[in-house]
DNA sequence: ATGGTGGATGTTCCA
């Protein structure tokens, strides 16, 4: 089963890339992030015409919205709460009916966290690692023992080589001690770094290449924000992962790439 | 130290 996580940056605007992403890597699952679209303007028929007759969408006007299609059944899992109560569609969670039987699958888009990695000063700083605070309390209380994955765009860079430059970073939003400990701790609460199984932490990993660089691919200056997790009892079930860096030069590209991991399930 | 680009929205916010 091949599953994908991708920050689409406005599902409406990017349709015909989401088509592109199922010609070339045939997902069996695909978990959206940023898709900019209400629930009641979401694309309705499109997730049946691409092949996916079950999807799953939490958007709202403008901001955030993440979604998830689906090639095999599954159904919604409402029990996370409202994180930081502000309702701003960061999260779905769904049971799919796996050949194997079912997994539990979480989609999050987390906070970016704004410029100034203070605090005190910059309130989407401090959402942020509320954020991650909070999802770490709740997997702590409610661990995922078994057959989980959680993919998304988490906003963090936690490695050495998951930034261009550990140096030029170590202050900038996405790769500061604050957001890297927060999330090492979430991690701990009972998953392992998929991605990390296929590519050593000592060799660079990007997801991400910012729009404000004219040659995204000469300069190179990326971030691994985008991660797949797994409960350690699928590690076994690993099979590959596919970084599909090509979509950044699609036409009107996204800043993100879509993410596959394939598992035996 | 600064500004660079892009999406949704609407004369600006967010990333």
């Amino acid at each position: 089963m091949r599953v994908v996580t991708w920050n689409i940056n406005s599902l409406r605007l990017r349709l015909p890339l989401l088509e592109r992403l199922v010609a070339e890597l045939s997902p069996d699952v695909i978990c959206l992030q940023e898709t900019k679209v209400p629930d009641e303007l979401f694309p309705e028929q499109v997730p049946a015409r691409l092949g996916y007759p079950f999807h799953l969408r939490r958007g709202m006007k403008g901001y955030n919205g993440v979604a998830i299609l689906s090639r095999v059944p599954m159904r919604r899992d409402d029990t996370a709460p409202d994180w930081c109560l502000k309702d701003d569609r960061r999260h779905l969670a769904a049971v799919l009916d796996a050949p194997s039987g079912p997994v539990t699958l979480h989609d999050f888009y987390v906070p970016a966290g704004g410029d100034v990695p203070d605090p005190a000063a910059n309130p989407k700083y401090a959402h942020k690692l509320a954020f991650v605070e909070e999802a770490t309390r709740y997997f702590a209380a409610h661990p995922a023992h078994a057959r989980c994955v959680l993919v998304g765009d988490l906003n963090i860079a936690p490695g050495e080589h998951d930034v261009w430059s550990h140096r030029q970073l170590r202050d900038v939003v996405s790769h500061t001690e604050p957001e890297i400990v927060r999330m090492r701790a979430w991690m701990d609460t009972g998953f392992v770094d998929a991605m990390r199984q296929f590519v050593p932490p000592t060799e660079k990993l990007y997801t991400w290449w910012s729009y404000r660089n004219r040659d995204w691919r000469g300069s190179n200056r990326g971030r691994r924000l985008d991660h797949v997790w797994v409960t350690p009892d699928l590690l076994p079930s690993l099979r590959d992962l596919v970084v599909h860096v090509a979509a950044r030069d699609w036409p009107q590209p996204s800043d993100h790439v879509p993410v596959a991991v394939d598992l035996a399930l």
